[in-house]
RNA sequence: GCCCUUUUAGCUCAGCGGUAGAGCGCGUCCUUGGUAAGGACGAGGUCGCCGGUUCAAGCCCGGCAAAGGGCUCCA
């Protein structure tokens, strides 16, 4: 007999050649039958590999996120199968699983969203025959390229890997993999084929074009069931949809990637900056505006003309060419320079919140996410070495107020120096360790991002999760040894000689486009009182109350409360349903009651109606909640 | 920029090679109604733009533009 421990230390009894399935199926048939794979001694295996005495085993279902992904891979092998019976010219390259599901990119296929079905029934018919997968182990490199002779993308991946070459087989299929399967192909009971999109071998847009299929896969139809479920749930949260439907912004065919604000966005926009601003003061920032547009020679000297040009635009006049600010960091530099700083003036904060223009590629675009023009809140600090550390446990803390604000959640990066850099090593040793020891004490835990950083320096990003899940990018914090240098900026040190200070850009926001829309989907539109267009809405049952109605609706704007009137002829059930619909906070009906005595029947979004409110305490109640920034009612709290 | 898809009324979307449709919204009138859709009538469209095929194009073909999903890139 042979023993196994288990990961709650517990030791189990097998047979001489027992593999992992026989000890899944020893533990409860359930767990045999959901085995994806095997941890063994930390290695990822089949279940079908024998045990040895002693081996800590851990069996992994569909449950756990490694699990998951040995099941997502294995159910891209399946798609490829698929595609392959299909489209017998299509040559599978790579089939990663993802996040939600996998992909699997071939040369040579051309399929659209109409052959999806078929691909989906050929997929059905392989998990009827519910093959067994095999592992296969190849002697050497040569036999490996036989084996995939007229795929030449896998005989690339082949010639990179000296050892340990294996391909699994499951009916007709072989692929390249280092495994581990799930053992039998059924297991990925409910499939759907996802969307279709071009990619390039190995990421390079200078190398082939492939045809990307994303799919995903459950061990269980109800699983999919609610994972489509949720996707379409999510849709609905779309800031594209949403900033249509309430009026918040939009886009024209004049401007590619160029938004305009509407009234109601203007709303929310503003709350936000004024939002900042008051944080910004409380953290002794200044704040500065820079030119929309600056003359050739700047971006010479920032370097921006070199390195940032295909993304620039430019407009000449009286021969002279100018550039429209894609950075606000330039501009912040002739600022600088405007003064004398002492080391005694120093850290200087720098805040401004500019208008830049980027020419992002076309297909780059997306919605208010990705955009060509749009306002960084951007600052600059200008610092002594000595203070690189507290100065970025500074900008850590009130982007944490900031966030937490609007209960998001985020994770944070650290990328550090690239390939391609410039500057001297111990400037990028001073700075990377800033960064480092700064969110050490922060003590939240980050991503390392080795080699991901700016050229010029090292920096944290936040990255922040949208309603389809893709997670994008708002603050940055990152060190720049490379502008001070270009611009020769200077302050005098204790002992009176000129040096180079520290200089760090951050944003928090990042873009307050983009922020914007992820507000727009992480409250759905369902905005807070304090950003809400429309605070109060009062409905007048009818014309006579109209009268009362404008009366209430000026006392609120008199102490600054965004409210308004439904003076249409419509039904007052018809106006409530409009007023819930648009999200209005408080809805407050105006008939003979209310004129004869006023008190008030607030209505809240939760559609409930809090009786007894006399108007003045009511003003209170908003009144406070606006000033505070709650994200809790005051009606119909307690 | 590349691959795939989409573009018809203000919005959401039907539409079969043979003179353009619905719902919502909008306008007028009736209704003055107490917390999620009151009623009647009416006005809105060079079917994204430019070319081509055809006796005939919203529909077929080509180009361009914009939008969407990815790739690449990035706030």
């Amino acid at each position: 007999m042979i023993q196994v421990t288990l990961p709650d230390a517990s030791q189990i009894q097998l047979e001489p050649g027992s593999t992992a399935f026989d000890l899944a199926m020893k533990i409860s048939p359930g767990l045999a039958r959901n085995a994806v794979a095997a941890v063994i001694n930390n290695e990822a295996r089949d279940v079908s590999r024998t045990l040895q005495d002693g081996d800590k085993v851990r069996i992994l279902t569909f449950n756990d996120d490694e699990g998951k992904r040995i099941f997502w891979h294995s159910s891209a092998h399946i798609l490829a199968q698929a595609v392959t019976r299909l489209f017998p010219e299509a040559k599978p390259t790579i089939g990663p699983p993802i996040e939600q599901g996998f992909f699997y990119d071939f040369a040579d296929l051309l399929v659209s969203e109409e052959d999806f079905d078929r691909i989906e029934k050929e997929i059905q018919s392989i998990l009827n025959d519910n093959y067994e997968t095999h592992r296969i182990e190849y002697p050497s490199q040569q036999v490996a390229l036989e084996e995939f002779s007229n795929n030449p993308f896998k005989r690339e991946l082949i010639e990179n890997l000296e050892e340990g070459l294996s391909a699994y087989r499951q009916g007709e299929f072989v692929d390249l993999c280092t495994g581990p399967h799930i053992p039998k192909v059924g297991m990925a009971k409910a499939f759907k084929v996802l969307k279709t999109s071009g990619a390039y071998w190995r990421g390079d847009s200078a190398n082939t074009q492939l045809t990307r299929i994303y799919a995903i896969s459950f061990p269980d139809k109800k699983l999919l069931k609610a994972y489509l479920h949720q996707m379409e749930e999510a849709k609905k949260r779309d800031h594209r949809i949403l900033g249509k439907r309430f009026g918040l912004f939009s886009f024209q065919k004049e401007g590619p990637g160029m938004p305009f604000i509407h009234p109601a966005g203007m709303v929310i926009w503003n709350e936000l900056m004024a939002f900042w601003r008051e944080l910004h003061i409380e953290d002794d920032y200044t704040e500065i505006k820079t030119p929309a547009m600056l003359g050739r020679e700047l971006w010479e000297t920032s370097g921006h003309w070199h390195n940032y040009r295909e993304n620039m635009y430019t407009s000449e006049i009286e021969e002279k060419i100018f550039a429209i600010k894609p950075m606000n960091c330039p501009g912040g530099m002739l600022f600088y320079k405007e003064n004398q700083f002492s080391y005694r003036d120093l850290p200087q904060r720098v805040a401004e919140v500019g208008n830049v223009h980027r020419h992002e590629m076309s297909g780059a675009l997306s919605g208010m996410f990705r955009v060509r023009s749009f306002h960084q809140d951007d600052a600059h600090i200008f610092m002594k070495p000595t203070d690189i550390k507290s100065e970025i446990l500074g900008v850590l803390r009130l982007a944490h107020r900031i966030y937490s604000q609007f209960d998001l959640s985020y994770h944070l990066e650290l990328s550090t120096r690239p390939e391609k850099s410039i500057g001297r090593d111990e400037d990028w040793e001073l700075t990377t360790e800033g960064l480092r020891s700064a969110l050490e004490e922060y003590g939240m835990p980050y991503q390392l991002n080795e080699g991901d950083g700016a050229f010029y320096g090292p920096k944290i990003d936040f990255h922040i999760r949208d309603a389809i899940g893709r997670t994008w990018q708002c603050g940055t914090i990152q060190l720049d040894m490379s502008l001070p240098e270009r611009f020769d900026l200077g302050y005098i040190n204790e002992e009176g000689e000129r040096v180079r200070p520290i200089m760090l850009h951050r944003a928090l926001y990042g873009s307050i486009e983009r922020f914007f829309a992820i507000l727009v989907e992480h409250y759905a539109a369902k905005f807070p009182l304090w950003l809400s267009p429309v605070q109060v809405r009062f409905l007048p049952v009818a014309d006579r109350h109209h009268e009362q109605a404008q009366k209430w609706r000026l006392a609120c704007k008199a102490q600054g409360i965004r409210a308004d009137v439904d003076a249409s002829s419509e039904s007052i059930n018809k106006k409530v349903r409009n007023a819930q619909l648009e999200h209005v906070n408080y809805i407050i009906v105006v008939g003979d009651r209310e004129v004869a005595d006023p008190v008030l029947s607030v209505r809240t979004r939760d559609t409930h109606v809090h009786g007894g409110v006399p108007f003045g305490q009511f003003l209170e109640m908003v009144q406070r909640e606006y000033t505070s920034r709650s994200s809790q009612p005051s009606v119909g709290a307690q």
